[in-house]
DNA sequence: GACTGTCTCAAACATCTGTTTTATACATGT
DNA sequence: ACATGTATAAAACAGATGTTTGAGACAGTC
């Protein structure tokens, strides 16, 4: 019996953790066994296999990012659409960088950049619900239809800011320190708040570069 | 003798590809091999080990990313900074997204989003150089000194953005097809150009994201 | 008290993957 | 002709890794 699945619960900790800081490929079913102090069988005995314990991980990670388009959505309801921006970026980066929610945000990033066949799923529920949100936001701010390329090239542009600040990053080596701490973490969503607003606007307004020499 | 290292050269070349394609851990030596038709014994033979033969190519790949930092720095000589900004995302979005030249740019971005040992030639050789050039464009731009923390962020807020462009994405799941036609390249580096230069520009007034509510 | 289903464990298994070994062929220099 | 250094090939090796097996422990049920 044992109702409560201690060790199927040790072993969701355990995936969460591990896969949020390296990703499915890189993480060993004995690792997450001896994290979760378990047999060796005991992800394929709960789980069938490693990833059906994986997407049972995502599937928290899927939920929370819904939550955060959410709390996003909600954040900016009735603003005008470039506050509505800014109000995202912010609750965005706070959820991906505060070392509290990061671990299921960060398996968001690495799912998205390093796929496995769970992908769709993500994809399906997470990505696309966000991204309409993101269009109508966008949509607004550049005066077309939701449907129109620039919409989704500025949600590339958007989205892939927050990696820079992840650890392993190249920055490091750089001398940017990144620590995480609150603080630094409002720096960063203010700086990509900034930019992303002034990048969008730049694109509403066709100006900032032209074909390839300089009339402006 | 066979001074022309026949083998050798061929396993450079699929190594080339398909570290290229896939990156270092998830390509096989069996794989290079077969597609070098090589034996499995002729990676170490030629190379010592399969790091060995990686770090040959990843030096390719370290002097294709300095030339291009150079051919972007001569092309935007003696020009504004503004522009200088424009013509480097061009000539970076060339190399990374046409079909010939892709394979090696490709390996850089690969490297720096899952490191191998061999990343600090990557950092020393071809990273610093090419982020003090755009420091020092960054710089004239916001009018601060190139240590500056806000030049640090605005790199890494036009490095990142190509990923989008790259095959894998998510981009491609969400209805924005993307080929890599000389076209389609150039309005995706036009893209970005707009959108970095008004990211700076948003970033050099300190405007576009006040604290949290709007003043404007 | 025997039975059943749930859970855990140690061990074994099968496969993949980087590497090494051993033998052989070939060209070159003496 | 012989020795030497270079290159290739088939096979074996060693370690890691996901998975399976078979036995046993434990709790609840008839």
């Amino acid at each position: 019996m044992n109702a409560d699945h201690e060790t199927r619960t040790r072993l969701l900790a355990a995936g969460e953790r591990l896969f949020g800081e390296r990703g499915f490929r890189k993480v060993t079913v004995r690792e997450i066994c001896r994290a979760a102090r378990a047999n060796v069988a005991a992800v394929n005995y709960h789980f069938g296999d490693k990833l059906g314990l994986y997407r049972e991980v995502l599937q928290r990670a899927i939920d929370a990012m819904r939550a955060t388009t959410k709390a996003a959505r909600e954040a900016g309801k009735g603003r005008p659409p470039e506050e509505q921006l800014r109000r995202f970026v912010r609750i965005f980066l706070r959820a991906v960088l505060s070392p509290e929610s990061q671990a299921l945000h960060r398996l968001i990033m690495r799912e998205m950049s390093d796929p496995t066949p769970a992908l769709d799923a993500l994809v399906e529920q997470a990505v696309r619900p966000r991204v309409e949100y993101l269009s109508g936001v966008l949509a607004q701010m550049l005066g077309c239809p939701p449907d129109d390329e620039r919409v989704l090239r500025c949600i590339g542009s958007i989205q892939t800011q927050p990696s820079s600040y992840m650890p392993n990053s190249i920055a490091e080596r750089l001398g940017y320190r990144f620590k995480g701490t609150p603080a630094q973490i409002e720096e960063a969503a203010d700086h990509i708040a900034r930019f992303s607003v002034g990048g969008v606007r730049a694109v509403a307004h066709g100006k900032g570069a032209p074909p390839v020499s300089g009339r402006r």
